[in-house]
DNA sequence: TATGAATGAGGGTTCATTCAT
DNA sequence: TATGAATGAACCCTCATTCAT
């Protein structure tokens, strides 16, 4: 931590000559953990580069500027973020079903990955920096899966798709709410994915309406798993 | 927008001598503007001081360092959007429809005042950083709020307040969601307040459940105003 | 002390028209002890101008720059402890005597006014500075002074003066050996000015008393080196 | 000497690569010279690194902010000196040899390092700044020698030692005799070390010759005043 | 390949000094 | 006369980025 640590540390051996796809991870790793503790800003590639064990120079030449490093943050996270809720969804399954295991999903990577959702989320209102092209596609990539999901359970419920333009800003709170519980989440840390999830199920599904009625969403009343 | 602009301008005349209170308000404008445009980090006290047409040293004069006026921003504009929305809320009034005015006003709030908005959403996320305190305090504020109106609409109805612990997650939630739309109404400015109202209602006290059941929140329902 | 005070506060009534003397003597008695307390370049004229009670332009209006208001009282404290000093010397008096009563002169003096001594002292090595100008000219005179001393001292004793060169440099040293101790006295503030100056006359007078016998330290007396 | 030059130079084309140690060394050499040509808070870190022909971020990253750079700028000057005194010291030494030996390389080292004496001696009444812990401690380390060899002398004498408490006041003194004329000798550069020396001992040690004899001085065998 | 060494450029902050009332 | 308001000019420091070994 110190600039001058005291001599006689090992110091680390000159790294070993290491398969490219290998470096590029160590780096990435870093990089998520770096951004995601200090935001993008603040985060120095001094700091990376001591935390990948590995000199500048490298991390330049395998992933670019910091904005670039950055972008591929961004890129390897949210692909991960949505393979993961992407994987629990099964077309055959009822529409609320569906939703559920999303939402569950969303709750359960971001309990698992803090990093990795942070590093997403602190940047949420960046606009022009170069990277929110990046943001931007993440974002909209989750969006347009959530909307299928609501479009699906609209038409199949008899009422047909939402009206024209109606589902993608629905879509757009819904992630918000999301982002909004796993933020709320960071500092009630007892609370399990399971009832983080069915907070934004009651929401969402049932809204305040029902729920000042007494009617609350339990996830008792579907099939579960796991 | 570019930081050096041609050079040839008339250098900017020594500024007229003006009441401290009048440029304390010149600069608070500025300061909301550049940071709403650039973010806490990328601004420059530079661009502040020529934005507000004075030299840097009366910005620390009047309001210190970057960070005691970043905070001087927050807090004057966290306080001027809770007036417009507390402004609107009548305790004599039912929960349901406090809270489609309070929503109403939040976003017409947001319509008018885009820079206002902007400068608290962007840095919604940071943690950490000094103003963290006064971010987390307006956000607060907020979620307090938006709990009373819940609180009370669920005792009203019947059910007595919300489980305990129950109220603040949900509010925080509504706040995601109305922040969410808030961001997608600036891609799609031509939206009017009161649609985008109409949409957080609909998800936040219909809920998906009777949506896709066709049964839509609508503002008729209610004795409306303005 | 703070930049913003409550308000409240009686301000200070616009300050009365004072005689220029008056002020000017305000303005120096201020910045004795700003610039005592903190060294020329750390002091700043706001401070002074704090202090004194009077705004900034009548400083400048009246004592010029800083450089100049500093001079100004390097000039000042030196008459005053030169007058301190020469007020107990009597030309009809034994040289020791005169020595004894200047070296408890100005241990008094340095005792009742330590801002005094101090905004002379903490400059002494300072070069280069156009105020160095007026600290060697005050060093300079205090030199002349204990040279004469020493010199009468001498030539009475029957020795005749000193040879040619020796007596200012040995002035200077006696000079340092009483800054020095002048400083050691600040930390340990419990000693009389009486006892500061015989720890001065034991090293210089017992010295100078073998001296003026004509009896001088020669290395010669010792087998040398280099 | 002007801060900015005429232009048209050819700019200092990159610098080699040094090793670290090298790099320190040349840094602190050009810290040393500026420091004590303009003192500590005139000198600008702009000005060390040209003087240092290396660029200020490597200041920054060898040596730290420009108090530590101060800081270890007295510290290794402090120790040269330190080592150059006590290097002549020989306990099987006559004391008066000793002091001698002790004044005589004191005054050797200042002809020989101007700067390194100037950079000591120019800051000695600075209190308070971060840096005065350093010179403090050089200065109570020279104090420290000097009272072990006047101890030393007293008890060989016959005497014992000192009254208790007395030591250390005139070890102080004789070092501010010291740099008195080691000032002085700056203007009358013509002298030789051994003349300075001479004159050192000319005042201290024939007084204190008498000293250790007994032979105090006292004001009682004087008419006092007040 | 891998890295210690090096820097251009710019940001936040302060201060002596002066205008305009 | 007296002052609140105003600023040009530096200064310390950091960081993303690259060169030379």
């Amino acid at each position: 931590m110190t600039k001058k640590d005291v001599a006689g540390e090992t110091p680390p051996p000159r790294a070993k000559r290491l398969p490219r796809a290998v470096r590029e991870r160590q780096i990435l790793d870093a990089a998520v953990r770096v951004f995601s503790e200090r935001g993008y800003h603040p985060a120095s590639m001094d700091e990376v580069s001591e935390v990948a064990g590995i000199s500048k120079p490298m991390i330049y030449a395998y992933l670019g500027s910091k904005e670039e490093l950055f972008a591929a943050c961004i890129q390897r996270e949210t692909t991960r973020m949505m393979e993961a809720i992407g994987g629990v969804v099964d077309v055959n399954l009822d529409p609320e079903e569906q939703l559920w295991r999303g939402v569950l999903a969303f709750f359960t990577f971001v309990g698992e990955n803090r990093d990795s959702w942070q590093v997403l989320h602190r940047q949420a209102g960046t606009q022009g920096a170069p990277f929110a092209a990046e943001l931007a596609e993440g974002r909209r990539r989750a969006i347009a899966l959530i909307s299928v999901l609501l479009d699906r359970a609209a038409s199949k419920e008899g009422v047909g798709a939402f009206a024209e333009g109606q589902t993608e800003p629905l879509a757009a709170a819904l992630t918000g709410a999301g982002e909004a519980l796993a933020e709320w989440w960071l500092e009630h840390p007892d609370e399990s994915p399971k009832a983080m999830a069915r907070r934004l199920m009651n929401l969402s599904w049932m809204g305040f309406g029902n729920l000042v009625d007494g009617k609350a969403w339990h996830p008792e009343k579907q099939p579960e798993k796991a």
